[in-house]
RNA sequence: CGGGGCGUAGCGCAGCCUGGUAGCGCAUCUGCUUUGGGAGCAGAGGGUCGUGGGUUCGAAUCCCUCCGCCCCGACCA
């Protein structure tokens, strides 16, 4: 039996004054977790025996899909230089030096180690499909850990892989994580949502991530309040209301305007008479080199290549649309001088005309022009003439400039209307806990995985990713329930099912009877704690109410009556047992289908 | 990396401006009293004042260096 007194659960007064969230405070104060380094943890008693509890529904509901690995943590180089994320990477990933001067490094995921153990081992179509998994920790050097557990360095995932024959399989096996996930995360009480998210840089078809709302979130949920429709900021789109074109004006080529010192587009808008939809927002940017993935061009220096974006005047340009278009290369806003010298203008009047643009997204070497969607089709638009104090009417697209490409690069603002139905949509806060991915054939191309088809044929499985962050589920769960006092989890995933307090443990009718009914209540299959401490009542009241545990027994008076106190910490109410009927209780409230 | 803040006992903080060798609350230990919402009294232990250097007769305090941690912006479970 596990008795509080011969415990370690330090429990804080008060909160460390560096924790903000709710989730942090709280698993601090509750002594589940401690600190050793900027997003590095301990998990002591009460936080590990919960993430065993998390880890544990997670590997049932896996079995039934899986079967699970171990890998390693510590990777060699030369792993990750076949699929170029070595160098891709960049600073995220840890690396190290062994003895010998060889270099490895701490693996923030295992595509590269799964796909290894296939290229080598899977020879035939009819070993396929398989899903592989593993619980195992990941390292990554993220630049900002925060928030508690929220966003750390260290940190315990479930990943899994998939490999099929052809997309019809991986489909299945995508659906078949779907599922699972439900299960998993309906186990563990949380109030989640399902949401379509980019895909990333690297291509793969489909996406999907499961998030809980939560303000400590670090992602924004675009969903409708009226149809089922929930993305991801990233890849969120929305209807556009249908726009009048202006006419042409004179005889329809582009006509220079003068517009002296009106540089932003309310300012030409409102000058020109005409309204910001009918401007072309031109944002000049340069692909960053050094987060350009790409170490032998960084190393050869060659000129920063210029990105221009056409948007229409009241849109926004959503980042991470432009990252994907641009094969996860980052961008950063051109300087004075490098926009003198593609545009020959100050800024201000910038606009795509008299500039060669790049055919093709593979050019590395012109400047490459994106052009929004919400602009495909537009005519007579305005834009800047590049040219200190004018702009162009008349502007086309297609017409009067060849964009490198058409892409849809538009941020969604609340209010914006949902593209399946058409009520607002609103944003929302939340935790990424899951994400399933069709990956495709990336790292079995890169790897070299292949194997025969029923045609004697070789073929490369394609495969999908799929990952679960265990330290989210209880930081979710957490930040989904808590009041001033503390947090309450539901008993799948809590570190004891029911805590049993005698009031005073001087009074030997008191002690005695709690610990009875906590041996009773254990050899009936619940995990209980008995709360034997030489404590005032208001001390383990409190401590109680704090450290998540869903249910209370407070062994107090009425034992003379032979009944106690059961209290819900979720609702505060409590409900008077008798002591000979206290596991049935149990049984009926916690476990229904024993009846 | 850029910007802001902080580092003094296990936790929360004061002292610093105006240098004189460290204090408060909680926690901990001992004793007595107390026992249904973080008890009372009496006593006790615990601090290289983040690091290194400088100024000074003297530095927690003034100056410089480095380190660590937190928060706000670009990545991800």
């Amino acid at each position: 039996m596990h008795r509080w007194s011969q415990l370690f659960i330090p429990t804080l007064r008060e909160a460390p004054a560096d924790a903000e969230v709710a989730s942090h405070k709280f698993l601090v104060r509750a002594g589940y977790i401690r600190q050793l380094a900027a997003g590095i943890y301990s998990y002591l008693f009460l936080g590990q025996r919960s993430f065993n509890k998390i880890s544990a529904i997670v590997r049932e509901e896996m079995d039934r899909i899986g079967q699970e690995f171990y890998l390693p943590a510590l990777h060699p180089r030369e792993l990750w230089e076949v699929s170029g994320r070595w160098s891709v990477m960049g600073d995220n990933l840890f690396r190290l030096k062994d003895r010998k001067g060889a270099e490895l490094c701490l693996a923030m995921t295992h595509e590269e180690n799964m796909t290894e153990i296939a290229r080598k081992e899977l020879r035939s179509y009819k070993q396929l499909p398989q899903i592989w998994y593993q619980i195992q920790t990941k390292f990554r050097d993220e630049p900002r850990p925060k928030a508690g557990l929220l966003r750390v360095r260290q940190f315990l995932m479930k990943d899994s892989y998939s490999f099929d024959i052809d997309e019809a399989g991986l489909d299945v096996s995508y659906q078949k994580h779907r599922a699972t996930y439900q299960r998993i995360f309906d186990r563990c009480g949380l109030n989640y949502l399902i949401i379509d998210a980019h895909s990333g840089a690297m291509g793969g078809s489909q996406s999907e991530e499961f998030m809980v709302y939560t303000p400590a979130g670090e992602d924004q949920v675009v969903s409708c309040a009226n149809c089922k429709y929930a993305a991801n900021l990233e890849k969120a789109t929305s209807k556009l209301e249908p726009i009048t074109d202006l006419w042409p004006e004179g005889d329809g080529k582009p006509l220079e305007v003068h517009t002296p010192g009106q540089k932003t587009i309310e300012e030409v808008a409102k000058f020109l008479g005409v309204s910001p939809k009918n401007k072309i927002k031109t944002l000049a940017l340069m692909i960053d080199s050094s987060t350009d993935g790409d170490a032998l061009a960084a190393q050869n220096q060659s000129a920063p290549q210029p990105v221009v974006v056409l948007m229409r005047g009241d849109h926004q340009l959503n980042e991470a649309k432009l990252s994907t278009a641009l094969s996860g290369k980052q961008t950063r806003p051109m300087e004075e001088q490098e926009i003198q010298r593609l545009f020959g203008s100050p800024p201000g009047f910038l606009g795509p005309l008299g500039i060669a643009w790049a055919k093709n997204l593979a050019d590395n070497k012109g400047p490459i022009l994106l052009v929004d969607k919400a602009l495909e089709g537009r005519t007579n638009l305005i834009a800047g003439a590049n040219k200190q104090d004018y702009h162009v009417k008349n502007i086309t697209p297609g017409k009067n400039f060849q964009p490198t490409a058409y892409v849809d690069l538009r941020a969604v603002a609340t209010g914006d209307l949902c593209p399946n139905c058409g009520s607002p949509l609103r944003m929302d806060t939340a935790v990424e806990i899951g994400h399933i991915f069709k990956l495709g054939y990336k790292y079995s191309e890169s790897m070299g995985t292949r194997v025969l088809d029923k045609n004697g044929k070789e073929v490369m499985p394609i495969m999908g990713c799929y990952g679960i962050g265990i330290e989210r589920i209880l930081t979710a769960a957490i930040e989904q329930s808590n009041d001033d006092n503390g947090f309450w989890l539901p008993r799948s995933i809590a570190p004891f099912d029911i805590v049993v307090t005698p009031t005073n443990v001087s009074d030997e009718k008191l002690k005695t009877t709690a610990e009875s009914i906590a041996k009773r209540l254990e050899s009936a299959g619940f995990d209980v704690l008995l709360d034997d401490r030489d404590e005032r009542p208001g001390v383990k009241f409190k401590d109680a109410d704090l450290v998540g545990i869903p249910f209370r027994v407070n062994v107090g008076k009425k034992v003379t009556e032979d009944r106690v106190e059961v209290v819900q910490r979720s609702t505060r109410q409590s409900q008077d047992v008798s002591i000979a009927g206290i596991v049935e209780y149990f049984q009926e409230v916690l476990e229904p289908a024993h009846k």
